[in-house]
This record gives C-alpha cells, sequence and structure tokens, in this order.
DNA sequence: CTGAAAGCGCTTACAG
DNA sequence: CTGAAAGCGCTTACAG
C-alpha cells in the first residue's frame, strides 16, 4: 500500500451548464435542448455547431433540472425483504437488466423480513421521485392490511407492482406464478412414482407458501389421502438445525418424500437423508422449488420447479410500460411454470 | 382472478407544493422551507402552523427541485456486475443497509461479467446525478486499462469507492480484504493436517484470483514444494461439468485436497467426490471461499474464509461520507478475514 | 424570528 | 427552423 494519506484536490471548476453551450455555439438553450433532446426542428447546420460544443466541452445536462421540467426522472423503485435471497437476487438481476433497456434506473431497498421498515422505505422512494415501484415476493401482499397499507398509499401516487404477490387495490398490478398448480404438479410426480407418504416442507408463512400448500393438500386429497394423512411441516428455526427436526419427525413417523416450498429448504433435506443414511430418490424422494442454481450445486441434482424469473420480470416491464403509457393492463395476470427433473425423484413409469 | 382489465383513474390533482403550504399556513415560503428542513430560526407558534398544514395536506417536498437548489439528492451508485453471485448479493444487501441509514438511496446497475456495458452504465449513473459510486469486486479493477477508464473518468466528477479491487487513482478509494493472506491460511491449515498434493482450483481470473493464486504458492514454497508441485488448475466452462474436469486430472495425478477460490466452487469439488467414492476429508480435504450460506447447505459444513463483507461495507460507506465531507481518508486500506473450519478438513493435531 | 427575491438548469408552448 | 420567455419547486444569502 503506497500512500496511506491522500487529500483530494476538490474538483472545483464551475460544470458547464446549456447557457455555456449556447453562448459557444451562438444559438439559444432552446435549441441546444431540442439538439439534446432529438424534438422539434433543427437544421442540419445548426444540429452539428450544437453538437460540436457539446462534445468539446463534455457537456450533459443536469438531471434535477430535466426531472423538474419533466416531472421524471425514469427511476423505479424496487422493494424486496432481502436482496441475498437466491430468488430475490435474481429477480433483481433481470428487473435491473429490463429496466436499463427501457431507460429506467432501478433504486434499491431492502426492507428486511419483519416489513418493519416498510413504511419509511415507500415514503423514501417516493421522496426521490420514482416513477414506479416493483415489490418482489408475496411478502407484501400478507397478512393483515397493516402489512401492505403503505404499498396501497403508495399506489395513490405511482402505479405498483407486485411480483409473486396478490393485492387487489386501485393501481397495484400483480403478475404471479401459479404456485398452487406448480406444487400439485410436483406432488403428483412423487405419488405417481411410488412413494406413499409424502410431507410438505414450509417456511415462512407468506402467501405463496400458502399456495404451495394448497397445491399439495389439493393433491394428496384427490389422491384419495385423508386430511389427517396430509402432512405439512413448518420448518422451525434455521436451515442449519432441521437436520434435527427432520430427524425427529422420521422417527415418530417415517416418510418417503420430501416436498420442499424452495432450492435452499431440499439443500437441507438432501443433508438430512445423507446424514440419517436413507438413499435418494430410492427411499425418500426430495423436490425443492425455484430452479435456482442450488439445485445444481448437490450431490444430486435437485427435482425442482422452474418458476420462469425472466419471463416474470419481462412481464413486470410491460406492466409498467403500459400504466405508465396510461394503457390498460391486466390488474392480475397468473402464468404457469414447469418441473424440472432433476435426480432426487424417480422417473415416472 | 376478478376483472381482468382495468382501467385506471389517473389521478389528475395538482401535487401541493410549497406555495400551498404557505398559503395555507400564512407564512412566506422560505419559513416553510426552514421548517421542512429544520434550519435556520423559526418560533415555535410558526412551526405548528406550518406543521399542521403540511400535515392536512400530505406534503412532500419535490424531489428535483430539492435536488437542483441542492445540487444532490443523496443517491449512491451501486456497480457490480452480476447481482444473483451470493458474494455480490450480500454486499448488496449491507450496502443498500448501510446507505440508507445514512440517509442515501442506492441505484444499481449490473453491468454483466464482460463489463462491455460498463462504459454505458457508468455514464447512466452520472447522468442521474449519483453522489458517489461504489464497485463491487476486483473485477472493475482488472485488465487492461480500457477496463476501467470508465471508473478514471467517472472519478473525475464523484468519489468512487472499489470494495476488493485496487486502482490507484486520484478520487479512487480502495478497501481489500488480504484474499492472498487467507488463502495462505486456508493452504497452511490443509497442509499442516496431512495433505501432500493440494490443488488450487480458481475461477474466471480477476485480480482477486490472482491474490488467492498467490498466497496459495508462496505458502507451498514456504512448506518447500517446488514450482512444478505446485497445482493451480482454471475451472473449465461452467460449474456443471467440472465434475469431469476433476476426474481426468485425478486420474491421471491424484490429489488430497481441493483449494477452491469461492464456496461454489467448493460445492462443486464436493459433489466430485462425492460421486468418485472419494471421503472427505480423510481422503480429500476441501477448502472454499468466503464464507456463503452455501457453505452450510450441503452434507459436510465446507472449511471457508469468512472475508467480512459487513465490515467491508461500512468501511465502504466511512469512507464515502469522510470524502463527501473532504476529509482525507486512506486511498487503499487492507484488512483480513478468518478461517471458518467446517467438516471438509481434518482438524489440526 | 421572518420575508422578498435571486438562482438552480432545464423544457416547451408560443410567436415569428 | 429558431428564439424570448414563462415555468417547474425548491434553498439560501440578504435585509429587516
Amino acid at each position: 500500500m503506497p500512500d496511506v494519506l491522500t487529500e483530494q484536490s476538490p474538483d472545483d471548476s464551475r460544470k458547464v451548464n446549456i447557457y455555456d453551450i449556447s453562448r459557444e455555439s451562438g444559438v439559444s438553450i432552446a435549441t441546444v435542448s431540442r439538439v439534446m433532446n432529438n424534438s422539434g426542428y433543427v437544421s442540419d447546420k445548426t444540429r452539428k455547431k450544437v453538437l460540436d460544443a457539446i462534445e468539446r466541452n463534455g457537456y450533459s445536462p443536469n438531471a434535477f433540472a430535466r426531472g423538474m421540467s419533466r416531472s421524471t426522472m425514469s427511476i423505479v423503485g424496487i422493494l424486496c425483504s432481502d436482496s441475498r435471497d437466491p430468488y430475490q437476487a435474481e429477480c433483481i438481476y433481470w428487473l435491473q437488466k429490463d429496466l436499463a433497456a427501457a431507460g429506467y434506473t432501478a433504486m434499491l431497498c431492502c426492507t428486511g423480513e419483519d416489513l418493519k421498515t416498510l413504511e419509511g422505505d415507500v415514503s423514501l422512494l417516493l421522496s426521490r421521485s420514482v416513477d414506479a415501484l416493483i415489490c418482489i415476493g408475496s411478502g407484501f401482499a400478507g397478512g393483515s392490511e397493516k402489512n401492505w397499507e403503505a404499498l396501497v398509499r403508495a399506489a395513490d401516487k405511482v402505479p405498483v407492482i407486485l411480483l409473486n404477490g396478490e393485492l387487489e387495490q386501485k393501481n397495484i398490478y400483480c403478475i404471479v406464478c401459479d404456485d398452487e398448480k406448480g406444487m400439485e404438479e410436483l406432488t403428483t410426480l412423487v405419488l405417481e412414482t411410488g412413494s406413499k407418504s409424502p410431507l410438505f416442507l414450509t417456511g415462512a408463512p407468506s402467501p405463496s407458501s400458502q399456495d404451495k400448500i394448497r397445491g399439495f393438500q389439493k393433491c394428496m386429497k384427490e389422491h384419495g389421502y385423508s386430511s389427517e394423512k396430509i402432512r405439512v411441516i413448518p420448518l422451525e428455526t434455521t436451515l442449519d438445525t432441521m437436520g434435527d427436526q427432520l430427524k425427529r419427525i422420521y422417527e415418530k413417523h417415517p416418510f418417503d418424500a420430501i416436498l420442499c416450498c424452495d432450492d435452499q429448504t431440499a439443500l437441507g433435506a438432501l443433508k438430512f437423508t445423507e446424514q440419517a443414511g436413507l438413499k435418494v430418490p430410492e427411499q425418500i424422494q426430495i423436490t425443492g422449488y425455484n430452479g435456482s442454481l442450488l439445485s445444481r450445486l448437490s450431490s444430486l441434482q435437485i427435482t425442482t420447479y422452474d418458476n420462469r424469473l425472466p419471463y416474470l420480470c419481462s412481464q413486470a416491464l410491460l406492466a409498467l410500460q403500459a400504466v405508465m403509457k396510461r394503457q390498460s393492463f391486466p390488474r392480475q395476470s397468473l402464468y404457469t411454470g414447469q418441473v424440472i427433473p432433476g435426480q432426487t425423484t424417480r422417473q415416472a413409469s
């Protein structure tokens, strides 16, 4: 490490503005503005003069002034609970890409699992004059009204788009993967390859978890299981300790399949089977959910459900653009994903 | 899904501004401004009147106008190559938290691995009038000048902070985890617990990879290995196919330890050993890097290196705030992480 | 403690 | 095709 302490020479040169360009190129600021925005008519000769002056001075318009006259800065706020979660991280990735392609910039806020700061985060984003709000995950639509009233209020000012969450409110648009159906398909797969007593392992109780549980229950009923045979287990504490929990359950009432609410949990389940000396998929079948990278990193590739995040995010953009143009757009839209067969389930015969 | 097509009733009520509040509370806009900003003197009585009017009208100042007069909007741009990468995702998470706590908002840009869009992304962020730029990952500081010249140019306008990358340039501040030392420690651990022929598995050639390689080589030399015995293997293609690659190598020249450049790669290595029927850690020791959640999700908890991302990010904030206040701050700072022992290495005797 | 006024740097009818 | 001018909604010396 060379110089450990360095004072900066602050760059105090006044930033060049539209008046400088106007003066240098001998035209009015209105014309400069037209050139910058490719709006209205400008003669080629004038345009060139202006462009030259802009180039020479490295001029770029002041974003605030621009935002002020245009009353938009083409910023979209992204709200999530935890950007470290693989599902959310991937959404952020695709959203940011699509937004950039459409000329928007993404402003990110992570509210934390408890949504305690949701209210503050929403008003922060609004005070930054975002043009719209995109919320990742069904968490934002769950629980009592208190949880999402901040969103409803925000929707008063800008369009709000919910990814994988449902909220029937004015100016809120929802794009949802049919997780109920997805979990139905996975359950069917497991039952039709011979599992008799599957377990459903669920995490934090979000609306999307509820959908998955419903899909599991529905499918089990259709296969003739009575309610007491339909086992839904909420995950206690963290992933690190779930092995013990599964062990206790297994010793009391053995199971032969574990349907998990996401890939992370499925990894934990797989770890349990390895430690317990249970063969996968021969003795126990395991499924994940989300089709994330995680499902491909374990010793066995995990059977999972691809909920098409790239599609989800592109739809969000479509919704956003439609609403901005005051075109109509479905307030709710539901799409399906697809099963990705892996090595933790058996072949259908 | 109820209503599939819903037209919005556009909210066309003019937004309330400072003049409205001024009129309603019977004071000048200057006073309203003072109340809003808690600046200057305002009598309690006046303050109350103003506050009431603000409350009644749900007034919040226009961000552009504010930005224009203050010439800052308290936005910090975050640049990364891929927000889905666990390391980067975690940095984003902590940065965003710290920034929010300090009154800044995070604006996110993912440039993609090839940095092809770096130039465009940087000017996009600058045109949004960010107050500073934070770059995640050594990728931004690597390779030829072409890779990072956009950053150098950006540093002309706003402070640039590099997380885990080194660039000796004006107005660029670097905070770096000592990965060379980290990899040295892991190599030492593996050698001193009996491994004789370790392998170093590296991914994309970033500066940080180089540091790790250097640490590995240095430690090997110190333990008396000649250069031809020091094996550094670049990962071919994706993680999915790395099993085959390791198999080929193992058959030709067996190894008894795999030191990986990150946790993800370590998971892949672990998968290889399981498929090849090699016992970990008895026959083969494995180490990861980053101390990410991944290291705890596999059948065996992976020995890894905690590079203290929360600390890294908090330092970034400190740097940013110091520079903004024109205080001096070390242009480069280096810190150490720590080994997290897991089940993929043996106990030191 | 308060107000009148300048200034921030653009965009966009409007008139030519 | 071009320019003069109003307007966007704040902040902040400056004067009182």
